[in-house]
DNA sequence: TTCGTTAGAGACGATGCGTCTCTAACGCGA
DNA sequence: TCGCGTTAGAGACGCATCGTCTCTAACGAA
């Protein structure tokens, strides 16, 4: 009888590499709620431990995968000519990022964390302040020295969105907040520099 | 030997109650992530079946639970003559409510729901239709007539609050969001009426 | 008083957890 | 080239909880 073939042993980056695309793999199939270990081990070829020895948790081995393959909103700051512009170009960017994860999975990590790495939303407000001090040089706005509550007020409520409706968050959505709230109370707060029309 | 005592058996109304005033006690005790049915069930001295019976899931009884015990907050819309006072108030009930349920129970109840009760939503944007009109009324603000998303701006960012911070949500919380976000807003997108100057 | 319902109690198989054990493949240093 | 230490791959284990099922007797309604 045929000895059955073994593969070879992977390591390193390229099992680590295998084992995150089995998370990805076991999460789009299954759903996070229905994500366990065993079956991410079973999809990678492995055993539950070589999953345990890296990640301590179900939350911890989703976030790394989902890390891993989408990149930083620092690394994509939009540039668009104007703050409308660029604003909703991290909206769209968010709406993305958080669309690849999928609802379940963002609740389902919120409840298996005890606290969140707040990294994300530090990126995000640094992104944002990119963009308004770009539009202050510009002379759209008189000031990119605003409260942190208003900077972040964007992200915050694609956030809540995405948190809170079962709907998928649409570019009109994006559209709302940008021109319902944000510009607004921008031009409120930091008024057009002077010597320039509104809008 | 004597024969042991025998509580009579419960039902209707009462043993709802009792069920219910069982959950809450087994979430203050464990909290919602080591909540069980089985938990539940042995604290109020009955079997699994009685909880099945009546809800399908950890999470629909969790929810009844705090349902019975906190009220509605169109119960009780603040009336303190000022729009300011209104909102701080209206602020400081969702505070205390999202508070009762805990941030652990909150995540834990979303992860296990397919989808959300609108109703808290919809009910919090009455209450600040409500407001909004009084304040109209007063002369405060021009119109009460804004876009849905500034009507709900204040209880969205409390509740995002809630949803991605760790850190209690303090007074001064509220404070901000009312005097650096919302009121800004409000007054840039419906003026004062005519006649009476702003703050 | 009878009869149907269901509370109270616990057994049950299934599932996934996190730990532990074992063997052999592999990388590295001598 | 060889030998040693590490660890991948595989699965067994005890434990906890799930949701279902069964049974008896208490209780309300007729």
């Amino acid at each position: 009888m045929p000895t059955p073939v073994r593969p070879p042993r992977r390591h390193g980056a390229e099992l680590e590499r295998a084992l995150l695309q089995a998370a990805r793999e076991e999460l789009a199939a299954v759903g996070y709620a229905n994500l366990t270990m065993e079956g991410v081990a079973a999809r990678a070829h492995t055993g539950k431990q070589v999953l345990y020895r890296r990640w301590h948790s179900r939350a911890d081995l989703v976030i790394a995968a989902v890390r891993a393959q989408t990149g930083s909103i620092a690394d994509h700051v939009p540039d668009t000519g104007t703050l409308r512009g660029d604003v909703l170009g991290v909206l769209a960017w968010a709406a993305r990022r958080w669309h690849d994860f999928g609802p379940d999975t963002i609740h389902g990590v919120l409840a298996d964390l005890p606290d969140l790495d707040p990294r994300t939303f530090v990126m995000m407000e640094d992104v944002m302040t990119t963009i308004l001090k770009r539009a202050a040089a510009r002379g759209e706005i008189a000031t990119a020295d605003l409260e942190p509550r208003v900077v972040t007020l964007p992200s915050t409520l694609i956030r809540h969105e995405m948190l809170l409706t079962t709907t998928p968050v649409t570019e009109q959505t994006c559209i709302d907040i940008v021109d319902h709230v944000f510009l607004p109370l921008v031009h409120a707060v930091a008024g057009p520099a002077r010597g320039r029309p509104p809008g």
